[in-house]
DNA sequence: CTAAATAAGTTTATAAAATAAACTAGTTCA
DNA sequence: TGAACTAGTTTATTTTATAAACTTATTTAG
């Protein structure tokens, strides 16, 4: 195994990095959703502090990825949007967090 | 301390994340950087797998925020570009890899 | 010696992604 | 009944990332 090969394979974990995850607006949703059975967009947008806008089309691109599930209520004739994990979410998350924990694990050479 | 103060210090980690390492671009140039004494530009662009005009681009603005610096010598009249991580740097991506070491660790609820 | 090819970058055009403003449809309130 | 408000969606705008075009210099081939 050559110098070249041995440093492809150290950048290989960032290179692996799920950008649809990485990026930090979506890895606030992620997250949230991580640790509670569902929210609701109002919530949601509360505890992440975005935009509608910026919410719904994260949401979107988290849904059209498998990663959520969005669900329609009606509570007292008011619309409300349910959003939570799905399984393939929750594995993408987990995926992710054992891809950065090797990244982390390389940054600055001393192993942990 | 309420519900809504407590999600805000849990997603806090994430908010605090470094933009200009946290992008998978720029992670690679500054993990190489920060296991090796100095890279050239050819070098560099080698194992990042990186176009001349994209390295350059993320040089200038690691350079800017401090992070590396960048000096020119000459090798037999040819110009060569040396790139090393500086004091800063390595402050900087030890901040990024605990803070990062937090979002992972809060990530799907489980503490490790 | 000269023109073409190559090298080492920088600059800028283009593409992609992120974000917030504008918009829509419905409910509540004065 | 019209204004204000709410819960989103859509789209315009801004920002960022990336690669193509460009520049300057050296090397190579004829």
């Amino acid at each position: 195994m050559n110098q070249s090969e041995s440093s492809n394979q150290e950048l290989q974990p960032i290179t692996n990095i799920d950008p649809l995850i990485h990026a930090p607006t979506r890895l606030k949703i992620m997250a949230y959703l991580s640790i509670v059975e569902s929210a609701d967009f109002t919530f949601l947008m509360n505890q992440t502090g975005l935009t509608r806008g910026n919410l719904s089309v994260n949401l979107r691109k988290l849904e059209d990825a498998g990663y959520i599930s969005i669900k329609k209520v009606f509570v007292d004739r008011i619309p409300r949007t349910l959003i939570r994990l799905t399984g393939e979410g929750r594995l993408a998350i987990q995926t992710y967090r054992e891809n950065m924990q090797q990244v982390l694990n390389e940054l600055l050479g001393d192993k942990e």
